[in-house]
RNA sequence: GUCCUCGUAGCUCAGCUGGAUAGAGCACCGGAUUCCUAAUCCGGAGGCCGUGCGUUCGAAUCGCGCCGGGGACACCA
């Protein structure tokens, strides 16, 4: 819509100008101030040339009137045009909104380590970066959402370590000592009665048995946090084995050697990312020959860009944003554009129920739980929450308020707008394709003005997705529900003679919601 | 100390490629149901847009300084 908009502009006009949505509806569908500038140029007031490029518009058939006002370029969309636009999203559902975009992008997202459960912060980056596919897809881009697991490394020894000293100190007499690091929590403790069904007690008195407990657990752990994502509607195209990938290092390394990336000092190899714009260099394998976990992101990013996508972007926790200077800088030193790679952070979410703060902690094992979450207020209130905020600004928000069932709960108005208008069709008893053959004209000014609003997802979810800010998305559906609650306060629709009409305007809102909800992962309620 | 991020209504936050009277939800106060679901709607109250200077016809929006909150500064992942 907008684009048709800007097409017929730029036709009369010829030049650069801002198109923009006015605050007040009553002003226009679409305006442009860009006579301010051009007041400049011309040494007239902007008020007169905007007089004058309004009558340019005279006899486009898209617009029913295009006026000045105060300098302001006021655009107001025909009846016909915005008609046109809705039998074609009512017709054909699954394509409205969809995008013509072109380009391959890697998405990666969660990558949470598989030592413990998921926890309310890997959630928010996971429904974000899934929100991002499912809009991206849509859009046309050809996205592969994919999964780093770090299977490599102390923090799987330190698994295996945790359940293997748990199990001692639950089912043997033998002598315990805690080191100061290990993982703690409930989970320990079960997958330490499971290890113990599945091999035995005798696991326990062995601390050769901790390299089997390490890998076991960590399967264990990865089906758990396949089975968290699940029940929050989230799936992955393609896991990547941290370990798997080690098998390349000395490719990698050589690489790296050619490009004269890296030097040997005190016994360990060095990065020369101070070259490339990171605070110093970083070691990448240790004195003891054991590569560090950047090593591994590098050769981990080395495959990706070989299978060559056209944009990469990754998810992190806003904790890891001093990271990303340094694969930038590797990406660089393996001859690859570090600008193809885009990194959104995730920041951190505060949980309150009834008011009181929970704090989380992975290593103390007192986090919250994702699935926790997901179990007391639903997969889609969850998604839809996390959604409401950009994804790198603090969210604090009360579990309490997700389990209410009025205007307080932003997830249940927008779905008692679309099973509104579920009803008013069996009320009438009618289809929605029994009414699209009407033509929406001559409506009234709230009826017109609604109808617009319906018809602007797609370039709400372009918006969005190329801001990377889906929070645009969700007020966007809040507000197309408000308008349609009070236009259903106002307007008799029933029974009264534009009953057909209204009923087609209700099936485009309804339309334009389900698809919005759709693409945040929730499914559209009918009845409630 | 360096870097990042945030500071807008009592609370949680939108708005920020500069543009028309600064928005929403919650909470608070007052209304609406013989009429399609009141799970809704209408009205009211509530703001030196952290602060100072600068750029501009125009600044919540851009720039610099300052104040305040949070985070990151590993041979841990």
């Amino acid at each position: 819509m907008k684009k048709s908009v800007h097409n017929t502009v730029k036709k009369h006009l010829g030049e650069d100008f801002v198109l923009e949505k006015p605050k007040d509806l009553a002003f226009g569908h679409y305006a442009t101030p860009v006579a301010f500038s051009l007041a400049k140029v011309y040494r007239k007031s902007p008020m007169l040339i905007a007089e004058e490029l309004a009558e340019k518009f005279a006899d486009e058939a898209i617009f029913t009137k295009v006026e000045a006002l105060k300098g302001y370029l006021n655009f107001k969309l025909s009846d016909t045009f915005l008609d046109q636009k809705a039998t074609e999203a009512i017709l054909d559902e699954k394509n409205f909104a969809k995008g013509e975009k072109s380009g391959t992008i890697l998405l990666e997202y969660v990558s949470a380590n598989p030592t413990g459960p998921l926890h309310i912060g890997h959630a928010r980056g996971a429904v974000f970066g899934d929100t991002l596919y499912k809009i991206g897809k849509h859009l046309g881009y050809d996205i592969t959402a994919e999964y780093y697991v770090n299977d490599a490394g102390n923090q799987i020894y330190l698994l295996g370590l945790s359940i293997y000293l748990a199990g001692r100190e639950a089912f043997t007499d033998l002598e315990v000592t805690w080191p100061e690091e290990y993982y703690r929590g409930e989970y320990i403790f079960d997958l330490a009665k499971q290890a113990k069904e599945a091999f035995g007690e005798a696991v326990f008195s062995d601390e050769k048995s901790i390299e089997k407990l390490s890998e076991w657990g960590k399967d264990r752990m990865l089906d758990l946090i396949r089975s968290n994502l699940a029940d929050a509607n989230i799936t992955f195209d393609t896991f990547v084995s941290e370990k798997a990938l080690f098998a390349k290092w000395d490719e990698t390394f050589e690489k790296l050697k050619a490009n004269n990336a890296v030097y040997e000092k005190e016994g360990k190899v060095w990065l020369k990312s101070s070259e490339k714009g990171d605070e110093k260099d970083r070691v990448i394998v240790r004195e003891d020959g054991r590569p560090t976990y950047l090593a591994g992101d590098i050769i981990y990013h080395n495959e990706k860009f070989e299978r060559g996508y056209d944009h990469y972007i990754n998810i992190w926790g806003a904790d890891h944003h001093g990271y990303i200077a340094r694969v930038k800088a590797a990406i660089d030193f393996l001859g690859y554009d570090p600008d193809k790679l885009e990194v959104i952070l995730s920041q951190m979410v505060a949980l309150l129920k009834g008011g009181e703060p929970y704090k989380m902690s992975k290593r103390a094992g007192n986090f919250i739980l994702m699935s926790d979450v997901v179990e007391e207020v639903g997969a889609e209130a969850l998604r839809f929450i996390f959604l409401t905020k950009k994804s790198d600004t603090h969210l604090e928000f009360d579990v309490d308020m997700l389990k209410t069932q009025d205007s307080s709960n932003p997830i249940y108005y927008i779905q008692y707008a679309h099973a509104r208008v579920n009803q008013l069709f069996e009320k009438a008893g009618k289809t929605p394709a029994e009414v699209v053959s009407f033509k929406l004209e001559e409506l009234d000014e709230d009826a017109h003005n609604l109808l617009f609003t319906a018809l602007l997802l797609p370039e709400v979810i372009e918006d969005a997705f190329e801001s990377r800010q889906l929070q645009k998305l969700t007020d966007y559906l809040k507000s197309l529900a408000a308008f349609y609650h009070q236009f259903y306060n106002k307007h008799k629709i029933v029974g009264t003679k534009n009953e057909d009409k209204l009923l087609k305007l209700s099936a485009m809102v309804a339309v334009t919601i389900r698809t919005g909800l759709r693409l945040m992962g929730i499914e559209a309620k009918y009845k409630m």
